[in-house]
DNA sequence: GAAATTTAAGCAATATTATTCCAAAATAAA
DNA sequence: TTTATTTTGGAATAATATTGCTTAAATTTC
């Protein structure tokens, strides 16, 4: 695990929330001069702490109006189920998030953007449990998102 | 909603994978050259559908070895207890995501970065089910991501 | 606690990249 | 087919990132 100091800190949070913020600006409101700032923005990034650096788009806009979380149930718990499952899942666009989980009630939980509920339906009889071994599928439908944020919290590193 | 040509959406598609590219290099990607390739860029973060850019860690490098699932139910469903829980929870940087969902089982679905379980049975007692009215809470724990994916499907589009 | 060593900071020069302007090409309308 | 509108590409300009070097700060060692 890298060690990093309180500037450091403050440098991911900011670059957490927004990672257009140009050196000099980003240098301000650190407290550093242009230079040793963008020493170790690339310092960062070389240890491997970054992941990426991505456009966030909104949903809104582009006429996805439905957001479904599903709780998966998996007939079997062999590898072979495991690896068709995620194999096929990343390869649908529709597939934001797939994580396996522990608790009784379900394997897999998923996150799904679609259109609407007609393309939901197309996604879950057409994809989702054509694939084998999916035994049990429970949606859940976005109302409203609360708080939707990409950035991990740093406090403990202080 | 805004109108997309086959190259808007390529350039959306690069740049939700890859904030970082240059114009330079997106411009190759899509056929374009570098100046009408930045002007679409800027048609499209002024045209409202870019939500953000922003930078993402990676948990395991920052010591954040525990992410959590929960299911909460409220006791009564009054707009009062709705406003209270969502304030407290934007308020925890613990807590990536809190959406509101239909179904039976609950009401919001959250998500929570930790360092361990020590620390995530601290969230729960001293944060969590402090909020007046949290009534069930059900954790899933994370054992596997299988597709953690920041973009949004743009094939409805062309 | 002082000197030596290491480390990081700041400044200035350079390189890279973004941005703008204008003429030409492509597209759409008449 | 002609005209109007929009979009493109290239070149000049501006902004920003990047690097080398010197100085200052912090840390370590004696």
């Amino acid at each position: 695990m890298v060690s990093l100091d309180r500037i450091d800190v403050r440098i991911l949070q900011e670059l957490q929330q927004d990672s257009s913020l140009t050196n000099q600006e980003l240098a301000d409101r650190v407290g550093l001069s242009p230079s040793p700032c963008l020493r170790r923005v690339k310092a960062l990034e070389d240890s491997g702490i970054v992941d990426r650096k991505v456009m966030l788009l909104k949903r809104s806009e582009l006429g996805l109006k439905l957001t479904a979380f599903i709780q998966i149930s998996m007939d079997r718990h062999t590898p072979d189920r495991f690896t068709v499952f995620e194999e096929q899942v990343n390869s649908f666009p529709e597939v934001r998030a797939c994580n396996l989980v522990t608790g009784q009630n379900c394997d897999y939980l998923v996150e799904v953007v679609v259109e609407d509920m007609e393309k939901y339906h197309d996604f879950l009889l057409g994809k989702l449990t054509r694939i084998p071994g999916v035994s049990g599928v429970q949606s859940s439908f976005l109302l409203r998102s609360i708080k939707e944020n990409t950035s991990l919290p740093l406090g403990h590193l202080l």
